[in-house]
DNA sequence: ATGAAAGCGCTAACAC
DNA sequence: GTGTTAGCGCTTTCAT
């Protein structure tokens, strides 16, 4: 198959080759390896300079048949190319190669039927456990199928929750309490139209609507269906809404709170190109702080949720987990912070 | 190690369970598993059908051991969160999945040691190959170890080339020649005076300042050391080398050409921030039409690298490769596409 | 067409 | 402290 390996492939050097060398037994080898047993100090030094010599290197899958973990993580995005997943990733790669963990990387292009093939394609690989990134769709067909996955594997939710999953532990930031404040933020300013873009498919969208209602609410502010918009999560979703909005409420002026950067982005984009004055007419609220939304004029104001840090104790957490370790609770929250920038 | 297998985990069902289940030996099994051999199509029935019953899935872990391949490839990136880098993966991805092969992801943070390090553990576990993702810096201190990883395992590089190397294979984009179209494009709407930013710390840099050399000189204007301002390759880096522009060349009537749309990003803001007028003033030019810099206003004028296309491009060949094809050339280019926008 | 048995490289009892 | 050996789950000759 791999007609590559025909050419240089020296046979490799196994445990038994370097047992030879070194005049000693494959089991006492194993020791220095894993250091699962007393080792005279002479021996070990002996077989480690000729593990040096011959630049010995032991097969994993040997291993991981005698049920060693493979310190290989799978992960699942549902979209690589988005920036708010891209940074979760990297905090996670980041804390994985600390630990000699490897990221084995899976996107399912938010096709719950490609996630559940991509998931059973994983667990196949020994992979020692699973970490999800991202909010999870309103009626989660792959509910159940990751609640038996739990059960064998350890799980670590990003930015997502699931009931029941007793085995499963989420790295999250309250999306309500972050939502409500740069609502209030926007009140605060004088804005008491405020609109909501986001995609109805997802839990969070949905979250981020009470959050805007109990907001309005307290505020004595109405609130009425009109306000929540339904868009796809992407950059171009943002223009479309833009243009109904600015159709039905010409020259009144209101704000919109997108649930997503892209989406912002977008809407920015359109407001600028109708020209309609940001923020002097129109507010705009992101949500993500992508490495971009400070770099539009005007920038934009957005919710910080630390992507980073989100992978980072997200990773963190796993290991815990495989260590043994029980978290006491199933949820951590992560700080967030309204970073408020021009367009508000 | 891992105390939540300990609770859920019957013993795996094997495929020695799954031959007495089908009152056959391990050695037909095997065989309709694998095609690789004769076997009556009865018998192939029932097993396929004890297969599906018992949800039989092979240990790929013992199949490893067989030199079967894992199905798994390796895949190098400097930095996962750079969106030109996701898009690319993206696309790897996209045809990986199509193949039923993951991704072990490594990033290396731009750290040569780093990178070796990673590519080591990478090579423990048996990948069946190697990606690496993005240019190489100018004086590459893992030029040799690559040369020598690809002895052995079939390496694909993106974006990117290795002297030397016959038997690694490059999908790229002719840089040269689409800085060169970009330059003339700057040249043909009026702007004289014509800067490059960019890291000199990539070999990519230097050929893209070549380009522009030869652009200049093509149409008979001045080339002075000047015109290239290093910077690093961030968001932030425009910042800085926009401001001694504008602080040098005041009033005068130029062109900034950005080795990466990050840093034109950046640049552009700044631009803004000063009061200077895009493109009228001053001109920019990306590179790598990421998905925001449509959005930008004024949106900018960049060069498409149809990073997506390179990644599928790359794991196909990478693929073929792996199926024993040997490719005719060692490069492989892709088209690229200047896209121009509203800031030149 | 099918089965028996010898490995693949390593770990982990179990002996000494 | 060290060696012997039986697996781990699968592939692959080699017989039949």
């Amino acid at each position: 198959m791999v007609t590559f390996k025909e050419v240089g492939d020296t046979m490799s050097y196994t445990i038994y080759d370097l047992a030879k060398d070194a005049d000693v037994s494959v089991s006492t080898v194993s020791r220095v390896l894993n250091k699962s047993g007393p080792v005279k100090e002479s021996t070990k030094q002996k077989i480690l300079k000729v593990m040096k010599e011959k630049n010995y290197k032991p097969n994993v899958y040997a291993r991981a048949l005698n049920n060693i973990g493979l310190k290989t993580i799978g992960v699942v995005v549902s979209d690589i190319a988005n920036p708010f997943f891209a940074e979760v990733i990297k905090g996670l790669d980041t804390i994985a190669r600390e630990h000699e963990y490897n990221l084995v990387l899976c996107s399912t292009s938010n096709n719950p039927e490609t996630e559940r093939k991509e998931l059973t394609l994983l667990l196949e690989k020994q992979i020692e456990g699973l970490i999800i990134i991202g909010s999870r769709p309103t009626d989660d067909p792959n509910r159940e199928f990751l609640l038996k996955i739990s059960h064998d594997f350890p799980v670590v939710l990003i930015n997502s929750y699931i009931r029941g999953g007793d085995k499963m532990y989420s790295i999250l930031v309250d999306e309500k309490k972050a939502t409500y404040d740069a609502c209030q933020h926007l009140i605060d300013r004088g804005y008491e139209r405020i609109f909501l873009l986001g995609d109805p498919a997802w839990a969070t969208t949905l979250k981020k609507l009470d959050a805007l209602k109990d907001c309005l609410s307290d505020n004595h502010l109405p609130y009425e269906d009109e306000q929540f918009i339904g868009t796809y999560y992407s950059y171009t979703a943002g223009k479309p809404a833009v243009n109904e909005l600015i159709n039905k409420y010409n020259k009144e002026r209101f704000a919109i709170f997108c649930c997503s950067d892209m989406i912002a982005l977008g809407a920015l984009r359109e407001l600028k190109a109708m020209n309609i004055s940001v923020p002097s007419q129109v507010a705009v609220v992101g949500y993500s702080n992508t490495p971009v939304s400070g770099l539009t004029s005007p920038s934009l104001t957005t919710v910080d949720q630390r992507m980073n840090e989100l992978g980072e104790k997200g990773m963190l957490l796993f290991i815990d987990i495989l260590k043994g370790k029980k978290p006491k609770h199933r949820k951590t929250y992560c700080d967030y912070e309204l970073v408020i920038r021009e367009t508000t």
